[in-house]
RNA sequence: CGCGGGAUGGAGCAGUCUGGCAGCUCGUCGGGCUCAUAACCCGAAGGUCACAGGUUCAAAUCCUGUUCCCGCAA
């Protein structure tokens, strides 16, 4: 079929590769424009862009789907099927119309749970104990639209928001795939409308979120800390610095100390929470790359009875 | 040239401000102890202090330039 893929992160990638992969003429990629990224400020193709330059295909990049101009050029390449993985701009109704068999998205959650910009984040600090991709419609409201099929992954308590996203952008990939073939041999796709009692929102990360409170207890801080795992990355304030943490479990206990407190420097670090101890097994210094916890502790002179702080004040 | 931090035996760090013996934790190797061990004790090896130039009696340390790494910001 004659598909135009749009998508933008690193979680598109492998469906617009599956696609290519499964013989579709993609004869156009949409991607959000080069922006300014990274140390030095140097403009930065996005994963998608990458790839799709790779494969030589047509790739299109306007800022805005909303002008005439724009939507010309899309409506000319006369495509089939339009699949939406994570593009990030807002389509609008014109464009979702011009594709003969419709626009189909890949989305991050087990939908009508966790519509909206950060599925998997959510998910995982929510403590739900699976999650999954979901192929849908695409509809002028968000996330909104009727269900083709999905794929559930159970989350463990050593998931993070990086190992369940990975495995997700796989699943969405085939998903999508085997979607294609059932609308090229049938010319349609049955679909499920959602649930609306049972809708909820992933609302975007906030930076305010990454900070530690450590009188919450190990198993939400555990949460946190693997939810914001490899982005936005969980931080706590020690001796007047900020640290990153990037891997920690809960671990169950009685003992009554400070909240914020390292209890053991054994295999890592061990701090205190509000209820129960976080075991930190990597984390990252300031200026410094991320480290082990156990070879991190060889080199900072740790003791027992550090505190871990959010703010700057009290030491 | 958007802003800031960093580079020191194999790993992680201190030392740099105030120039003057290359130091710490761990690992490695050898020996000891132990029923045994990632435990403990004794000993050893291992460095062009990122690179280039400059200042100085003397530079890891001060000055200039370069490369690479990390964070912020997007």
């Amino acid at each position: 079929m004659k598909i135009i893929f749009a998508g933008t992160p690193e979680f598109a990638v492998p469906a617009l590769a599956a696609l290519i992969e499964a013989g579709h003429e993609v004869v156009m990629a949409l991607t959000q424009p080069d922006r300014p990224a990274g140390r030095g400020m140097k403009l930065k193709a996005s994963p998608v862009k990458i790839l799709a330059t790779q494969h030589q295909l047509n790739v299109f990049q306007p800022v805005s789907l909303k002008d005439t101009e724009v939507q010309a050029s899309i409506s000319e390449v006369n495509a089939d099927v339009m699949i939406v993985a994570a593009y990030g701009l807002i389509i609008p109704t014109v464009v979702l119309n011009m594709p003969r068999y419709g626009c189909y998205n890949i989305h991050a959650s087990l939908l009508p749970r966790w519509r909206g910009a950060a599925p998997i984040h959510r998910s995982l600090l929510a403590g739900d104990v699976e999650t999954g991709v979901t192929i849908m419609e695409v509809v002028p409201a968000l996330d909104a639209g009727a269900m083709v099929s999905r794929g559930v992954v159970p989350i463990s308590d050593v998931d993070t928001t990086q190992t369940l996203h990975d495995a997700l952008s796989g699943i969405g990939a085939k998903l999508m795939v085997d979607a294609m073939a059932t609308l090229a041999v049938n010319g349609i796709l049955p679909a499920t409308p959602q649930d609306e009692s049972l809708v909820t929102y992933a609302h975007k990360l906030e930076k305010s979120e990454a900070m530690i409170d450590w009188t919450k207890s190990a198993v939400e801080i555990s949460r946190q800390v693997r939810a914001f795992n490899p982005f936005p990355v969980a931080q706590s304030v020690l001796k007047g610095e900020i640290y990153r943490i990037w891997m920690a479990t809960a671990i169950q206990s009685d003992i009554k100390v400070q909240a914020g407190e390292i209890v053991s420097l054994q295999n890592g670090l061990t701090v205190a929470c509000g209820n129960g101890l976080l075991h930190i097994s990597e984390l990252q210094a300031p200026g410094g790359k991320r480290l082990d916890a156990q070879v991190f502790v060889q080199g900072h002179h740790l003791k027992i009875g550090d505190t871990f702080n959010t703010e700057f004040d009290a030491a």
